[in-house]
DNA sequence: CATAGCCGCCTTTTT
DNA sequence: GGCGGCTATG
């Protein structure tokens, strides 16, 4: 439809058209379909769908393409549609030898690398303070973005905190290296460094990917422009889609200039411009252009709207977050009552921590919601300590992941026997989980240290021989309960009893995910299925075949759109959020994200602020967000509006409560009066609450508000 | 060696 | 407010 509106060399240039093309396009132009169409347009003109490579930003966005949109029989079967990181997983697979890596590598994730760095920090016998790992492991990680290695990055460290940084990176590159893993950096770095030394290797993966397709392009980092360019390079069909205004990756490596150099690299270029939106009403549009036009380091571009129905833009101000997200809730509410499809709404917000008002505000309300935050599952405690059981069984080098469980479940493997043998190990120079198999000539070590360690040597290589069977692979689902049982954690879990049963209901959640797998991938092994949920993300979770109200992060919301849209919390340091106020290109950065938030919107909009909000246990004035003023006069006025009708009973000292009235309370929610002695401003309002607690409560203190 | 409890630290966004 | 690390105790 979108792309049916194109003009026709337009659809010419996009659909059948060899070589390079930028399609810059504003939201709700159809890029996707963009994207979509030319492969269906590629694959209706002899190409093979094999030799086609699309990549996305998201799993789920992967998923979008092959499902929803290429779902016609053959018109994507056997092309490659993920992303980049995946991609680049299966390349380095493939070509592991080259890339000097093995091929069973673990990836590690946030949580591991922390660890790693800090252990280099250690090592450098650094003091964390000086040093703290969360900023160094930020600068390794743009250091590995730009593609500067250890050794590069040595030789231009000139001054104290470089130099420093320098041997905090070596030693973190050391102990990744020893134990056989990459980061999310590392997967994209290693691949585009193989490529740039083995032509040949170039040139076999230009002819497998006869056309590279890339959506989100502006979101690429510098290492992914180089792997787009070095595949593409023998041929040049490379097709990329994408936004500056909603670049709001930067903080990650994101960089811009990928997009507008584009027509530099591939001076044969065709550039399509699309900037017609057929999403928003021109309401929304409006201030969506009006607030995006403050960006000054920005290509101008407009908006040009192609809808003309009636729709809503608000901009509420409440009087806290409560009161912020109990409204959200009840408009949600009523908008559903009205006929809105719970489905096509959803509520975004600066940070992951705003979900939780959201949430109680749904339960209260009894609305179907889901939290758009996948990775928290695989967060947990028993689901980490399993998937390291299986990490170590794939990879042995992987210390992180012996280290988490050679005593877990307790076996009696303390902090001296590990101490002991990883001394062993240094000074024998072997890794260790030889030094373990050999554990019985450490000298030092006590007999009953010894035997214990036998005993779980054993167990691991007994579940390695069953699970990586060369014969008969089993099914990862099998490999995964037969390690619960046979590891002691279920026994283990079993006997702390019910507060333990949550944790049981994981791992078995864990096992259907992984049958599941075990059913769906085409070549199933427990080495892709740890690597897939390493490169698993929060939006991949997001099920749009629900009935639900979505919640997510801003920038969760890039890609999707929603007939009814609420963004809370605009205020000053929340978004912007206070972490970028230093820098105007980081201010610009979020008016992006605004930006993207604005325009996910197809008919209704409700952005909203509190005058106080609690951040870290602390109850404070807020600043309204300066973007606010930034809408055009479409939100002007119903800005002002809210800040006459603002002076509203619900802080007033003397409120009145009666017997049976519904009220809400920050921390005890929702509760019923039932009795109120009314003194003037020392009144006492006794209140039973859902959760059947019943309080006595000052009113002029508790901020207690009517429902 | 295991466990519980306390203190101090950090605290944006994510592949 | 939440988590990780440290310490004191069993």
């Amino acid at each position: 439809m979108n792309y049916d509106q194109l003009t026709v060399s337009q659809q010419k240039a996009v659909s059948h058209r060899d070589g390079p093309l930028l399609v810059i396009a504003g939201p709700g132009s159809g890029k996707t379909r963009v994207i979509t169409s030319r492969i269906a347009a590629l694959i209706a003109s002899g190409v093979r769908a094999h030799n086609i490579c699309a990549l996305t930003f998201t799993n789920k966005a992967a998923d979008e393409m092959k499902t929803r949109y290429l779902h016609t029989p053959g018109a994507y079967a056997g092309a490659h549609i993920s992303t980049f990181h995946s991609l680049c997983v299966k390349i380095l697979r493939n070509y592991a030898d080259a890339a000097g890596i093995k091929p069973n590598f673990s990836i590690y994730d946030a949580s591991e690398q922390a660890g790693c760095i800090k252990q280099a920090v250690k090592n450098c016998e650094f003091e964390t303070k000086s040093f703290p790992p969360a900023r160094m492991l930020d600068a390794v990680s743009a250091l590995k973005q730009r593609l500067i290695d250890v050794e590069m990055f040595k030789q231009q460290a000139d001054e104290f905190f470089t130099k420093n940084l320098a041997r905090i990176y070596a030693g973190y590159q050391s102990i990744l290296t020893s134990a056989n893993a990459l980061d999310f950096d590392d997967l994209l770095m290693k691949t585009a460094v193989m490529l740039d030394g083995y032509p040949d290797i170039c040139r076999r993966l230009g002819e497998r990917f006869e056309f590279i397709l890339i959506d989100e392009y502006q979101d690429t980092n510098h290492a992914q422009y180089k792997i787009a360019k070095a595949v593409a390079s023998a041929h040049g069909n490379i097709c990329v889609t994408g936004d500056p205004d909603q670049s709001i990756y930067r903080w990650r490596g994101a960089d811009i200039g990928n997009i507008l150099a584009f027509e530099k690299d591939w001076p044969d270029a065709v550039v399509v411009k699309l900037e017609h939106n057929f999403r928003s009403t021109p309401d929304i549009l409006s201030i969506a252009d009006s607030l995006i036009s403050f960006n000054c380091s920005r290509k101008p571009k407009t908006l040009i709207p192609t809808k003309n129905a009636a729709g809503s833009v608000c901009v509420q101000v409440f009087e806290d977050e409560i009161e912020e997200t109990e409204s959200v809730a009840q408009q949600i509410k009523q908008l559903i009552a009205e006929g809105a499809s719970a489905r096509d709404t959803a509520v975004f917000y600066r940070v992951n921590s705003m979900s939780r008002l959201l949430e109680k505000a749904f339960i209260r309300n009894e609305i179907p919601y889901q939290i758009v935050r996948g990775v928290e599952f695989f967060g947990r405690k028993e689901i980490r300590d399993i998937l390291a059981y299986l990490k170590l069984l794939v990879n042995p080098d992987d210390q992180a992941a012996l280290l988490r469980i050679i005593n877990t479940p307790t076996r009696g493997i303390g902090k001296t026997t590990i101490s002991k043998i990883g001394a062993y190990a240094a000074v024998t120079k072997i890794n260790f989980y030889n030094a373990l198999k050999t554990a019985a000539q450490v000298q030092s070590l006590s007999q009953a240290s010894k035997t214990k360690v036998a005993v779980f040597i054993d167990l691991i290589e007994r579940f390695r021989k069953t699970a990586l069977n060369t014969a008969q692979a089993m099914p990862v689902a099998a490999v995964i309960e037969l390690v619960f049982n046979g590891s002691g954690l279920a026994q283990f879990l079993k006997d702390q009893g019910q507060q333990a049963s949550d944790a049981i209901d994981n791992v078995n959640e864990l096992i259907n995910d992984a049958a599941q797998y075990d059913q769906s991938a085409e070549q199933p092994s427990l080495l892709d299925y740890l690597q897939q949920i390493s490169l698993f993300s929060d939006a991949d979770t997001y099920d749009t075949t629900t009935q639900r109200v979505a919640l997510m992060t801003l920038h969760n919301a890039k890609g999707l759109e929603f007939e009814n849209v609420f963004i809370v919390g605009l205020e000053d340091g929340l978004l912007p959020h206070e972490r970028s106020c230093d820098h105007p290109e980081e201010t610009e950065e979020e008016r992006r994200l605004f930006f993207v938030g604005i325009t996910r919107a197809k008919t209704n909009l409700y952005i909203s602020s509190a005058r106080y909000r609690t951040i870290r246990g602390q109850l404070l004035r807020t600043i309204p967000s300066p973007f606010l003023y930034e809408l055009g006069a479409v939100a002007q006025q119903a800005i002002e509006q809210d800040e006459n009708a603002l002076s509203s009973a619900i802080y007033d000292k003397t409120q009145v409560f009666a017997p049976g009235q519904r009220v809400i309370h920050k921390t005890f929610g929702i509760g019923t009066v039932r009795r109120f002695n009314d003194m003037g401003e020392n009144s006492i309002a006794v209140v039973e609450f859902n959760s059947g607690q019943i309080k006595s409560l000052m009113v002029k203190y508790a901020g207690l508000s009517g429902l």
